[in-house]
Parts: C-alpha cells; sequence; structure tokens
DNA sequence: CCGGTATATTGACGTTTGTCGATGTAGTGA
DNA sequence: TCACTACATCGACAAACGTCAATATACCGG
C-alpha cells in the first residue's frame, strides 16, 4: 500500500494529492480539489458510467456502448463523460469515429485515499 | 466501539451497502444511493467541517467552534451540518445548548469501499 | 420571568446543474 | 461526392444548490 516512506508531516508540497479526511483537518485548498472530484460522483448515471467504464472487458468502453445502459439521451452521456473526464476519473482516447474511456486508477484512488 | 451499533438504523438496503464501483457494474438503486453520499462530499465547506469533526479530540465536535473555522455564517454551517447529517455522514447530539457532531465510520468506509 | 447564548429554520437571491432537441464536426464506406 | 454514423457543442429550461439576513426555538443563569 505504502509506495513509498513519503509521508512527512513537516512537508507542505501541495500535499494536496494524499489529503486524507480523518487525519488532519483539511485546508480549503485541497477541501476544494478533493470536491471537485466527488462532485463527479455525485450523479448515479456518472457513476454508472464509470462502473460501467471501469469493469469493462480490457478496461476499456466505447462511448457508443454507453448511451443505451444509462437510459439517458446521447448528448447527456456525452455531457457526463466531458464532466468525469475534466474531474479525471476517466480518460478519453478518440479512435476513429469512437471515443474509448478508461477509468483513471490514480484518480479513483486519490479520491478513495481521502476517505481512509 | 461495538461490532455493529445502532446509529445506521435507517432504511438504507443490505444490498447497496458494499457495492463496490471497480467491481461489477452499478444498478440505477445502489447509484443512486452512493451519489446522494458524494453529493454531500461534493463540498468544500462540507468537507473541512466533515474532517474537523472527525479529527476533534474525543471523535467529537461542537457545532459553536465550527462555525469560525469555516468561515461562513452560521445558518451557512449549519445547513451544511444538516446536510452531512442527512447523508449519514455525521451524527448529532444535543447536549443542553450546544450540539456535539460525530463521524460516522460506517458510512465513510460505505463510500470508500464503493471506490475500491 | 428575563436577557443572553447556541442552534435551527425560513425566505430570498444568484449560480450551478441535469436534461433535451437541434446543430455542428468529423470519420467511413459506397 | 454523398449519405450515414459517432460524438461534441450549443441554447434553453427547470430544478437544485450555496449563501446570507432575519427570525424562530430552546436552553440556561440570574
Amino acid at each position: 500500500m505504502s509506495k513509498k516512506g513519503k509521508l512527512m508531516a513537516g512537508k507542505r508540497s501541495t500535499a494536496t494529492c494524499c489529503a486524507r479526511l480523518r487525519e488532519t483537518a483539511l485546508n480549503q485548498a485541497a477541501a476544494s480539489e478533493l470536491a471537485t472530484g466527488f462532485a463527479a460522483l455525485a450523479d448515479p448515471a456518472r457513476l454508472r458510467l464509470l462502473s460501467l467504464i471501469a469493469t469493462a472487458p480490457a478496461g476499456e468502453a466505447c462511448a457508443c456502448d454507453l448511451v443505451t445502459p444509462i437510459g439517458k439521451s446521447q448528448p447527456t452521456v456525452s455531457h457526463h463523460l466531458k464532466v468525469l473526464t475534466d474531474a479525471g476519473l476517466i480518460h478519453r482516447e478518440k479512435r476513429g469515429v469512437w471515443a474509448w474511456y478508461r477509468a483513471n486508477t490514480n484518480r479513483i484512488e486519490e479520491l478513495r485515499t481521502a476517505l481512509g
């Protein structure tokens, strides 16, 4: 779990990457950073999209396969995928006409760590 | 701490208690349940409140000590505390004139598990 | 009972969000 | 070139949200 022995408390090196809610009180910057991440998860459609992408074979999913299961219009799904992308939770790769999405494990883990 | 406790005396279904985003695709119900939880975390002020409460001595914090560090008005802080309470992330206990808040570890862990 | 304090609720406001239809853009194959 | 498909963007709208001042509620010490 611990990648390195790097959890020095004294160094204030913009440590928003590893902020932990229940360890030390969050400063404003860290709180804002985390809030944008959680905001992306604060919608059922986006949670299901992220789940569909993360559990897709080969770890990636085509946008064309995401519209129907979500049950929303194509522009809406496209919008949600953009929100997830902007929040760093997924990564987009355009291949031909198709857009392939992949979960950003590091970012998800970052938010998970915040709750630890 | 006791093993389970009766703090979770809500109508939370057992099926959604252990949903994991990256394990199997979320159904609509589980996604909605998780989304309300993450929505409560989708605000910097609420994240800082939860952090202040979780790291407070004896594991509990008085509302009277939460207004100033947040830098928002008293009604606004009260509102955010209510949102966190309704989402099951903290627990409120009125003692005399004061309201004491305590983090709901189970609920936080539940959301953390969803990202695992 | 009275004044002071702690907290919650109400009402109003500007802003953000989720949604869709319409439209734009770009790759593909005939 | 043309039609078709996949996806993004735009414009509009209602609903939800964050915020505060004003007010209400409840407790406590005199």
